[in-house]
RNA sequence: CGGGGCGUAGCGCAGCCUGGUUAGCGCGCCUGCCUUGGGCGCAGGAGGUCGGCGGUUCGAAUCCGCCCGCCCCGACCA
């Protein structure tokens, strides 16, 4: 492609509505543009960039046996209602009517289409399993876009549904997806880890999530390097740690003191000059409308997740003001567990605890010298916190550390949550009925451009894995006026094109200066540049992106070298068969 | 939804507090010359509902009210 009939619309300056890189960038090299908060144009570089994401996806869905097929992306609201996400999924459904004022939604994704797809064309065991896939348009009305394409409210989304016959057929099936899923963001070059995650909004029971590590990630993930462990910060599992008081120090009579209007950890920590790690914190939650209290050390956080996970709840949340000081008898900020007639649960950050203090479950009033066992019954324990780096790891112990992430895939196994609802059935060997075991797949297309970039750029631009370059060479004659210099350009662009590459040509006449700066805020992961003072002694630049030095070629040798050059990047960026089978 | 910030030419900004000819600057864009190894120089030029509506005033980009949009933090979230 010659750059003078490219649309390029690089920007000199930063747009100010931009913090991150990636979102700076690509707003930079002329490859997407805002039209609302969260919905974005791609521009036809960044369209090149997406196609090469696309493909690759493609290759390795295929590779793993999906089959692709395009769903609707307006969905009947009956559909939602049958599988009770039209009430439960919240505003960020785009919920709208046609003009018979029926009611559709714009899909933020496909289980219920799909499975009613399936329930109607699959009948026989002998039709399972099947993985089907999807790269499509979504719409999720985000509470708060942000970042440009990383959070966006329309994004193109690759999504995958498995169905089989029964559980094991389902485990099977998620392996083949995982696998294909870490062969993927290695062809893109990504730096990415798989963690263990909560299912959200999907549901189903089992859920990891692909995260590129980049310091702009919007989600934490734990690690632990001895055992290998990793988490997402919802999900992580956190060891059990020291008494943090026990055998520290001896128990002392409780009393009960005046803390007017001291509410929170901090106000009473200062109030009473203690360490927040000496507080109960007492927190009131409903699970399926059912208050009990939940106990944890001042200094941590709770991770609703967790309690949800251990009362096998559907829904877990705080408890509303008017509940707390129901079941409590004082205002928020007092409850505590002596006297409590609540059922009681306790992270094991307070086992031990001798010389604790907590609400008084009166307004104004807190204990201290409150002993776990003493001042009121051993609670059930269990593992509530948030983990944080630091943490001791669930599994062995050790510590782990924490970094952040962006969320590339999630990928889940559903079980029978939407093929009970949508009653999607098959007949087995013996004629009898039996409902299908459910996985789905995600992968974020667009925010994998955006991770891409995040990952691989520098002070000037974009560095693109030449897997998913929008051109893999870059051909910049210096002075365009030249006659020599300008035939020989066209003569290198001319060949290596013909040899396959994706080649762009500078021809603009611009200054030196720009063609470079372009050239490297687009990432183009080879440049050949044609000067006079090199050319008059037979020889051309060849500059690989990134790197700070050029190397001289015979200009005759040019398309050669750089053939050679492209395909040994190339071979590098491949994943290694080993590297996927563990 | 809570907190903070912003809306003036394609992009980045000044002007607003303290109302007053024709609303400025840099970059980009167009024409010409010059130049050609890291966004060069010179000359000329085009381009504006000052986010919208309403109000105050002889007069509003500027003051007041309402609304809209965008960005950041938080809550929330695949």
């Amino acid at each position: 492609m010659r750059m003078s009939q490219a649309f390029i619309p690089t920007l000199r300056e930063d747009p100010k509505e931009a913090e991150v890189a990636s979102h700076l960038l690509l707003l930079r090299a002329g490859m997407i543009r805002k039209l609302a908060a969260g919905i974005y144009s791609v521009l036809p570089l960044g369209k090149r960039v997406l196609r090469k994401v696309e493909t690759i996806i493609r290759e390795e869905m295929d590779r793993a046996g999906a089959l692709e097929l395009y769903l609707p992306a307006v969905q009947p609201a009956e559909l939602w209602e049958e599988s009770g996400r039209w009430a439960k999924y919240g505003k960020e459904l785009l919920r709208f009517q046609d003009r018979h004022e029926h009611s559709f939604c714009f899909g933020p994704t496909h289980e219920e289409v799909i499975t009613d797809l399936v329930r109607h064309e699959i009948r026989s065991y002998r039709d399972l399993p099947r993985c089907f896939y999807q790269i499509q348009v979504k719409f999720r009305d985000e509470v708060r876009p942000r970042f440009g394409l990383i959070r966006g409210r329309e994004f193109i989304m690759k999504d995958a549904y498995s169905f089989d016959r029964d559980e094991a057929g389902a485990e099977q099936s998620y392996k083949l997806m995982v696998q294909a899923y870490e062969r993927i963001f290695t062809r893109m070059s990504l730096d990415f880890r798989m963690v263990q995650a909560e299912a959200g909004n999907i549901g189903g029971n089992f859920s990891h999530e692909f995260m590129a590590l980049a310091d702009t990630g919007e989600d934490l993930i734990l690690f632990c390097d001895a055992c290998g462990y990793s988490a997402s910060q919802e999900r992580a599992e956190v060891g059990k740690t020291d008494p943090p008081s026990a055998g520290e120090e001896k128990e002392a009579p409780r009393e009960r003191v005046a803390t007017p209007g001291q509410r929170t950890v901090e106000e009473v920590c200062g109030f009473l000059k203690v360490e927040p790690r000496k507080l109960i914190k007492t927190l009131i939650v409903q699970a399926q409308g059912e208050p009990l209290a939940v106990l944890i050390r001042g200094d941590l956080e709770i991770n609703l997740n967790k309690v949800k996970r251990h009362l096998q709840a559907d829904s877990v949340e705080l408890a509303e003001p008017e509940t707390i000081e129901r079941v409590t008898g004082a205002p928020v900020g007092f409850a505590g567990p002596v006297g409590l007639k609540l059922k009681i649960l306790a992270d094991q950050s307070i086992r031990g605890i001798a010389r604790g203090v907590t609400g008084a479950n009166a307004a104004d009033f807190h204990f201290i010298n409150v002993k776990v066992g003493r001042d009121f019954p051993e609670p059930e324990y269990g593992d509530f916190r948030l983990a944080r780096g630091g943490d001791a790891c669930g599994k062995c112990g050790k510590t782990m550390r924490e970094m952040r992430g962006l969320e590339l895939g999630h990928t889940f196994k559903l079980g029978v949550k939407y093929t009970q609802a949508l009653q999607a059935t098959y007949l087995d060997p013996e004629g009898k009925e039996t409902l299908m075991v459910m996985g789905c797949y995600g992968i974020g297309v667009t925010r994998a451009l955006a991770a891409i970039v995040e990952q691989s750029h520098d002070q000037d631009g974009i560095i693109f894995p030449l897997a998913v370059a929008p051109y893999q060479v870059i051909v910049v004659p210096v002075e365009t006026a030249d006659d020599q210099i300008r035939e020989k350009a066209e003569e290198i662009y001319q060949k290596l094109t013909e040899a396959g590459l994706e080649v762009l040509l500078d021809d603009r006449s611009e200054r030196a200066g720009a063609k470079f700066k372009d050239a490297d805020l687009l990432g183009i992961p080879f440049r050949i540049t044609i000067g006079k003072r090199n050319l008059a002694q037979g020889r051309v630049e060849i500059k690989r992106r990134g790197e700070k030095t050029a190397q001289l070629e015979p200009a005759e040798m040019a398309c050669a070298r750089i053939t050679e050059l492209v395909a040994a990047a190339r071979a590098a960026e491949k994943p290694g068969d080993k590297t996927i089978d563990e």
